[in-house]
DNA sequence: GATGAATGAGGTTTCATTCAT
DNA sequence: AATGAATGAAACCTCATTCAT
């Protein structure tokens, strides 16, 4: 293209419609996360995706549907990530709640996309309907999902009963903690936190605060009644 | 105009500019939480204190330095609140953590300063100076008197031996989410969760956890169930 | 600038709240006639008034709101300067044309709110509210008076009669039209055209249609050529 | 890609390139009449002429140029419009004038090109140069032609003499007056104009206007002294 | 101490214009 | 010839900050 030269000067622009969308929301995503909402310029977003300011509104009608077409696109990519977790099902829930936890990290915690949620959480107030989105389509089904598992490990006698949904969100906690320390104190701490071996206290603590209190577990597997179905 | 001026109309401002500081600091923590950093403006700062806008800058050097201020504030708060829970050492380690937890939540989550946790989450990444501070004057001492508490158990038998450090973030990440929560999805989520139940099901999950393996199991059945009913 | 110099710079702004948004009108005013609606520069309304671009957004929300209230201002003052005309019913209907032609140029067309006219000529597409304002305040109003003159002229023989309404229209075209170009084509001609001698020949003319057929040929012989000298 | 497009695909454009310049006057044309110049868009104008808005500039420099050729082209059609009108000389100076009116309005008033008055009117102080040419071209050729007829109506003794310039010009602005309405306040204005019964009152008022006094009007042909050439 | 009118840097947004395809 | 993605200057507007009263 540049080869021979006669031209010199590189091409002011170069034309990539089909890229553009996902890079102007990649640079916007780093930016929003890093910076917030409105900490962001859209100058910088399009200096990040290397396009002049004018063309971030080819694609977006203004900040605020940036913005929310940012959240959309990571939760889109999150619930792509995660679908197939809720097949799997076979092995122990000791086991399948592992591996859960493992997949959360990998494919979201530890993504940039995972920056949303500190994003959410500071903007949901300005951006209501865009939190009950988030809501509805992330955090619920993955509330529900983990719920699943438990019920399932305290239907099969591996857990003892448990409150599921408020057991969740308390599980939950220290995963989505994780996530927001890597975006806000994370940077600043001085010794940082090993996500792995977080994790791996975590999920020892959950397995050992679940695991049913008698020496016997095969007994138990009726006695726990169906705890709070959603 | 100002001859009879000297007479009639009562003072308009009756406060003692004493309370005023701290008025001003409660208007701008409400506004910052609510809106965050940058979407609060000093105008509604100002006339939730019902106060000039310029009245502020006689307090405050710039926006900034109240927000520091405002977190500053906050933060010697909480200090203060907790402070005396570090001394409270008698009882079972068991007592002792269920009496921190809820203290923090009546004295600092439940508390309007408890929404600085979602502020600092938020704008750390814009404010690493303030959010090292936070880090060092109430993460960081609220962590350490968890940590001795659990310490206390473990030596004491009562708990089993864990890596006390990563421990205490895992428990404590439940403590924060709730008062995230609270200022986030919160007033989007159609189902509210009862905080008391809630820190009843973390904290039960927490003990039983700790619980140490063999402990004459007899005894520790029932106290897994519902404690902390409201 | 340092010769007294204590002092020095002179104060960075004025404190002039009553005066200045008639100020800031006058300024709007004078821009919008002269470029246009889209062509004026919130800037240079402003700098007209001497006044820094934000003050502006202290008396007006926006370019549209200062626009409406531009026109509405004009209009006020319209109506205030003509309001008594209507009383005025004494004398021959000719006289009273005369004035009426007469006082709506010194009153209005004159005026530096005679632009108005050609401004919302241009821009009564774009703000059709507005337009539908001019039409019920000044338009309609100003047609009726008209009309008014016109009929007691008729009823009292010194007119012949007339379709009102459609006369009255292709009487104060003329009119309106000199308001137009002299804030438009004015400039750009080479021979002015002299307002006195064209009212005159205007209300010359129409008083000579007006005038009933064969009503004393001989006396009124005289009074088509030239009166009105200025 | 271009491997199967040698096939199907009927092409997309049909129209002659002749065309396009007329096409794109016609919905520039349209546009800068209804919103103005600078309320003009040149997508709009591109869209409105089913044509990709690089294509205008294939044909224009730029907006002003477009502008320009706009008024240019409308001009031109006025002026091969009306121009065999200036030959037509027999008959009564009073049907000459009434023919004179008609064919103004078919011809012009009531064209598209009609609205162009109004955009001259609004953009004359932003573009003098065109202004001025509009003036040169249509404004003073009318008032010379208009001009003509009445000073031949004088000289034939048919009608009183009159300061003619000045006389055109109030005869001309209600016509002018009725092309601006219907492009202005009609469209907001509740009772609608009928042009035919408006100029018939426009023209009866004037014939009226110009009707010589006395019984005679043989006699008084040669007293009408040459009124203000040009 | 308190006020609030005034300021202007800086952000968002628009749109005429360019140019590789 | 035609396209339409890309550009960036320039407009509107906001809001932290100042300072005469």
């Amino acid at each position: 293209m540049s080869a021979t030269a006669r031209t010199a000067m590189p091409p002011r622009w170069e034309r990539r419609k089909e890229a553009r969308p996902a890079e102007l929301l990649a640079a916007a995503l780093d930016l929003f996360v890093d910076k917030g909402y409105a900490g962001t310029r859209l100058d910088d977003v399009a200096a990040r995706a290397q396009v002049s300011k004018g063309t971030l509104y080819l694609y977006f009608a203004n900040k605020e549907e940036l913005f929310k077409a940012v959240v959309r696109e990571s939760v889109v990519t999150l619930i792509r990530n995660s679908a197939e977790q809720a097949a799997v099902a076979t092995g122990s829930s000791e086991a399948l709640l592992r591996q859960l936890v493992d997949t959360w990290w990998a494919e979201f915690g530890n993504t940039q996309a995972g920056g949303i949620s500190k994003l959410m959480m500071a903007e949901s107030g300005n951006f209501p309907e865009i939190a009950r989105f988030f809501l509805d389509e992330v955090i619920e089904p993955w509330h529900a999902l983990l719920g699943q598992v438990i019920d399932r490990g305290i239907e099969r006698g591996e857990f003892r009963p448990v409150q599921t949904p408020m057991y969740v969100r308390v599980m939950t906690a220290p995963l989505v903690m994780l996530s927001l320390w890597k975006h806000s104190f994370g940077p600043c701490s001085a010794q940082a936190i090993d996500p792995q071996q977080y994790l791996a206290t975590m999920v020892d603590a959950h397995l050992a605060s679940l695991r049913p209190p008698q020496a016997s577990p095969s007994r138990q597997s009726a006695s726990g009644r169906k705890s709070h179905k959603r």
